[in-house]
DNA sequence: ATGGCTATGTAGCATAGA
């Protein structure tokens, strides 16, 4: 099974750029985030059109994740429990057996502000709900913007960054904590290349000039992980015209 | 150089992203 994940930074004006992607790369679940749509506004006759079935829980302006999958899916889940949040996020569903579970975690601002702190507490009550996911359906996949630089590999200018939004420890412990719940970077399970990142600043050329950030991610429980063949961040996009700022994150793993 | 760029909502800028 292959699980893709991908911030578009407006679903309305990448829907070409992702159904191009779909056409070309033909994945088995295609988790987005960051759509800025409403339901009611969402192209879900586009995505059919293309063969995937599709969930989506969105609001205006901000936020908003949906699942594309070839096979149906089933159980969605919305909503972080016990935390009531405005904020579309999170959703979750079950794919050919396999429990997908799609993130836009808050980005935070900076370390001294209120959407940190925020930050923080939605991936406390994230990972206790993820527990709970993984104990009840060890073939589990989490993916999403993360918005957490695991460590210094993941991160252009590590000095830079060191203590900034993204790279804090305390989101890297976030992160490790989710980890240690059971769950595997699938990205670190085999050889990659240096300076693999999966965001890069719209300015100063940060593209072009490999200033990225590695903040995307696919994590694995541990049996969906012990079958994992490859995860790989297409950078292809990322050259279109009005490109996302993110790249897409792929997971090629058995799911049986 | 606390700038740089993009998207949204809404009609000249404010907010947010990361």
């Amino acid at each position: 099974m292959r699980v893709a994940t991908w911030n578009v930074n407006s679903l309305k004006v990448r829907l070409p750029q992702v159904l191009a992607w779909l056409e070309t790369q033909q994945p088995d679940v295609l988790c987005l985030q960051e759509t800025k749509l409403e339901d009611a506004k969402f192209p879900a006759e586009d995505i059919r059109a293309a063969g995937y079935h599709v969930l989506f829980s969105g609001q205006k302006t901000y936020n908003g994740v949906a699942i594309l999958s070839k096979e149906p899916a089933t159980g969605a889940q919305a909503a972080l429990p016990g935390f009531d949040d405005p904020q579309k996020r999170v959703l979750a569903a079950t794919v050919a057996g396999v429990r997908v579970v799609c993130l836009y975690v808050p980005n935070g601002q900076s370390i001294d502000s209120d959407k940190y702190r925020y930050k923080l507490e939605w991936l406390q009550h994230t990972q206790r709900w993820l527990a709970g996911e993984l104990a009840a359906n060890d073939r589990l996949v989490v993916v999403g913007d993360f918005n957490i630089a695991p460590d210094d590999r993941d991160v252009h200018d590590p000095k830079a960054w060191e203590g900034q939004v993204l790279c804090s420890a305390p989101e890297r412990a976030a992160f490790q904590q989710l980890l240690a719940g059971g769950l595997e970077d699938s990205f670190r399970l085999t050889e990659q290349p240096p300076q693999s990142y999966t965001w890069w600043d719209y300015r100063m050329n940060a593209f072009r000039r490999k200033m990225g950030l590695r903040i995307d991610h696919v994590l694995l429980s541990r049996r969906l992980a012990a079958g994992c063949r490859a995860c790989v961040i297409d950078i292809e996009p990322r050259k279109n015209e009005r490109p996302s700022d993110h790249a897409p994150v792929t997971a090629d793993f058995a799911s049986d």
